[in-house]
DNA sequence: ACAAAGTTAATTGTTGACAATTGACAGTTT
DNA sequence: AAACTGTCAATTGTCAACAATTAACTTTGT
């Protein structure tokens, strides 16, 4: 395990793709808030870039709706509407139940284990009562979708899941995070340790109807304007 | 309907985005193979354009999955395995079990139209024992996912469909194009025209279900080498 | 004061040139 | 003969300059 050369591990990656992930990374993270405009002069500045790389790596989160083009004018972060964010949600959850289905049926020890493992750290974070339980919670549902064995669900489901990031940044409110929540979560994925598909996909219908529920309360609290979001159009 | 300049209908859209348009076209209606080599130079020359709009165009249908980059090395059409199908098909039967609940839900005269009315043109096309079929058979069932009123839900199927159609094109023979196609597809339909949202996703089941059926005996004829195909990683 | 037209600064759209990397081929060594 | 090494053509990666478009500002006319 002590090559000469552990270092630079053949990673060498084109400067557009790197930049795009930073770029991804200070987006559903937050540090860049959402509506904010970008300018490819201050990020090529910024990234000691040029301007068609950065372009490049621009076009990149477009695609994957983080980022809204607007031709000659400039390209700014997505906005989410609340109609946006049901769109968003409703899609989530049923490639979700997918997922739950999936894992379910083909799960074995090794993923029993992972499975437990990410449970238990959520445990954990929900006793330190800080922000990691949001991680947490993401990383148990990704896990639950690695398990699916379906790289084109996860894919998707990564798309759909930064997207929705980029509101939850926004809304320095937490959602549905809040008591019972580890609970609600050991009913989702005990199916799926059982290896009963029909059951976990059931289970996921009824946590994200109840998930629902709650964030239709908040959003209305919230009221957002519909401002511009942008799913790519093609034509 | 006759105005000055009915020509030119303010649809000024970037030029990495008309040769987008027009190299997904070529590649789902595999004008261009699976497994094709493409090289900006000779695309820049074809579209009378410069590199740079070239690669714009080819970074947006790798985003896209239609094409796989190599540094360095070049562009080629995705090649898709039996693993991608199944994995891409699942996909897709569940987008469209979501799509038809919730088209079920909030349908009305004028979507029951609509849908009757693409429904007809499918019979005909069936009459006919022409390739119009498939065409009928997308447009169907693209019609029941506008009418689910969820565009992210809609992009993604597009998405979906389109890495799809470049497997169905590759493959000469028509899957799952033949007898009772049409009577199956009314029992899909019919749920939707009801209102009944549960019937709906449980009809899209069953369809799913005996498609696939015939879409394994079908792979396992083929027996493809499970060449390099690629959803685009993104760390 | 208001509205329309003209002007200008800022920004993206597009292009061609140059640098870096790859893969194949030939030459060399063992 | 086989394996390694160096060279070269082809291709992509990156960049900086120029063109096209937008949106805000200023001016002008009423």
């Amino acid at each position: 395990m002590s090559g000469i050369a552990d270092l630079e591990p053949a990673t060498k990656q084109s400067l557009d793709r790197v930049a795009a992930n930073r770029l991804r990374d200070a987006l559903v993270s937050g540090r860049i808030a959402a509506g904010a405009r970008l300018t490819e002069i201050s990020l090529a500045e910024q990234f000691g870039l040029s301007r068609g790389t950065i372009r490049a790596a621009l076009q990149r989160l477009v695609s994957e709706g983080l980022i809204v083009q607007r031709p000659y004018t400039g390209w700014e972060v997505t906005t989410l509407s609340p109609h946006d964010v049901w769109e968003l949600g409703t899609l989530r959850a049923s490639l979700e139940g997918l997922a739950g289905r999936l894992a379910a049926e083909r799960i074995d020890d090794a993923g029993r284990t992972a499975l437990m493992n990410v449970f238990r750290a959520m445990e954990d974070a929900a006793r330190d009562e800080n922000q990691s339980l949001l991680a947490a919670d993401l990383a148990l549902h990704r896990m639950i979708v690695s398990l699916s064995g379906n790289e084109r669900l996860a894919h998707h489901y990564d798309l759909i899941t930064n997207q929705l990031r980029l509101y939850i940044a926004s809304s320095n409110r937490l959602v549905g995070i809040e008591g019972g929540i580890v609970a609600r979560h050991y009913e989702l994925i005990e199916p799926i340790l059982k290896g009963d598909g029909d059951a976990a996909e059931q289970a996921f219908r009824d946590f994200f109807h109840r998930s629902n529920s709650e964030l239709a309360e908040f959003l209305a609290v919230g009221e957002r304007e519909p401002v511009e979001a942008a799913p790519t159009s093609k034509n």
